[in-house]
DNA sequence: GCTTGACATTGACGTGACGTCAACGTTTAG
DNA sequence: CTAAACGTTGACGTCACGTCAATGTCAAGC
């Protein structure tokens, strides 16, 4: 007693495509081919089929049925590791929807600007990249997380500071004063205590950066445009450059 | 100021395989292409790979990534499409495991060995590498067509008697009973009796297993944890064993 | 015997986002 | 000058089939 291909594909409920793959990769092969090249298969392989599916229902990939289906690997063993694989992909989705939402929410909130390209990317906690090229990674970590764990009105209190200061730079440098006047050390006085009270930053366990990491950074606000952006352009940065050159000479 | 491939790859954190990728399927093109065929890229492509990289985390495929990032697609659209994806994903792997828990349940709790498992392979034939190689193909061949060439009512009477017998053995284990006293030897005969049953059981012939055969089994049923679990445990088969090695010196 | 429709075959491509050689040219540091 | 490091393109592999394409076979009705 045997069916085609077309029948046991119907009994068992799945396809005869599937059926001639099972029989490529040697799964469930035929229990007789005929002269035409017509695949035959008996109760026995429906029975080894529907075990196939059963297992293959359960999440099991093709090469684990089969070791299970030839008893070289104990059923409750491979279910086991099976479920273990299977608690981890949930613990990822779980994870990842959990990003998604707060994103969305992040969103919806119309804070999108405020998140987004102010509050989650200011001066240099904004170019994740170059911060971990010039200063490495830890410096970076280190200031993203207590950025990060600020709470969300301090952030906002915080980007009202350092926004006020670079107004003042701005204003000084329109003004023309001397990058090694009075008024401009003031203004590198409060850069550098700025500075000083973000952990990450170079020296910031005394309170105040290191001399070669403030001139360092006044070289990057004049180099990169992204930077000066904040001081006014370029000749505004060059001007919050000088001062805190001569800043850091005297007082670093 | 640009990077060479390398250096985008470790900045943003990713690998020159994938970058090479994106440009394949449009997603990020190097910014510039050198005489030599080498790919550099500048800031805007860092920040759009940043992008890139960002959405990818929240598990967005490429074809939506770039849509996304074109303008051609809201953010949050897009973001709430996939979340709905994901929670589904969530649901199916939900049901998944609670197949997969269920079933290994209802094995260890013996309520799926009658249909799968114990009718197809229970005790010593549930194993037919170990069986064969400790008492030879034959004995398995025997022992495993005369349970084939049984109807399966007949099976499932049979079954349960063994069942019962495993039950019986784990009561009086739970007892406290001696190994040796009469209860444990009445067991014994029973097991002796049901093993003298079955055709390919060394000693068959005679209507009762050979004595070196009976306490090599015992002894099994201790060391192969699989075989232990019929009888409740390591414990539970070492009082089987005791019991039948103790038959075996005075009835065999 | 012929047509028709259902069913069969093998072969090959597509899926998703890259990893991983292979074979070979280019840049850079010593 | 050489070796190491880095670059290129091209192509295959992944996983379990779905989906054509081109073609042969069977059963039933005329």
């Amino acid at each position: 007693m045997d069916w085609s291909i077309q029948d046991i594909a119907r009994l068992a409920g799945t396809t005869s495509r599937t059926l001639r793959h099972y029989g490529e990769v040697g799964l469930l092969v035929p229990s007789r081919i005929g002269s035409n090249g017509y695949r035959y298969y008996d109760e026995q392989a429906l029975v080894r089929l529907q075990r196939v599916l059963m297992l293959r229902d359960l999440g099991l990939g093709i090469p684990t049925i089969a070791e299970v289906l030839a008893g070289h690997r104990d059923n409750a063993e491979a279910l086991l590791a099976h479920l273990h694989w299977l608690q981890q992909e949930k613990e990822r989705l779980d994870r990842q929807i959990a990003s998604v939402e707060t994103t969305i929410q992040k969103m919806e909130g119309g804070e999108q600007l405020m998140a987004e390209e102010m509050l989650n990317g200011f001066d240099h906690t904004e170019y994740k990249a170059e911060v971990e090229q010039r200063w490495g990674t830890k410096a970076y970590a280190d200031s993203n997380s207590w950025w990060s764990s600020m709470s969300k009105a301090d952030q906002v209190t915080w980007m009202h500071r350092q926004k006020q200061l670079a107004a003042d730079w701005q204003a000084a440098a329109a003004a023309g004063e001397d990058p090694r006047g009075t008024a401009a050390l003031a203004l590198a006085q409060r850069q550098a205590d700025w500075l000083g009270s973000i952990p990450g930053t170079p020296g910031a366990t005394a309170g105040r950066p290191t001399k070669e990491y403030f001139v360092g950074l006044g070289d990057m606000y004049v180099a990169d445009e992204r930077f000066a952006a904040n001081y006014g352009g370029v000749k505004g940065a060059t001007f919050v450059r000088d001062a805190m050159r001569a800043y850091a000479e005297s007082h670093l």
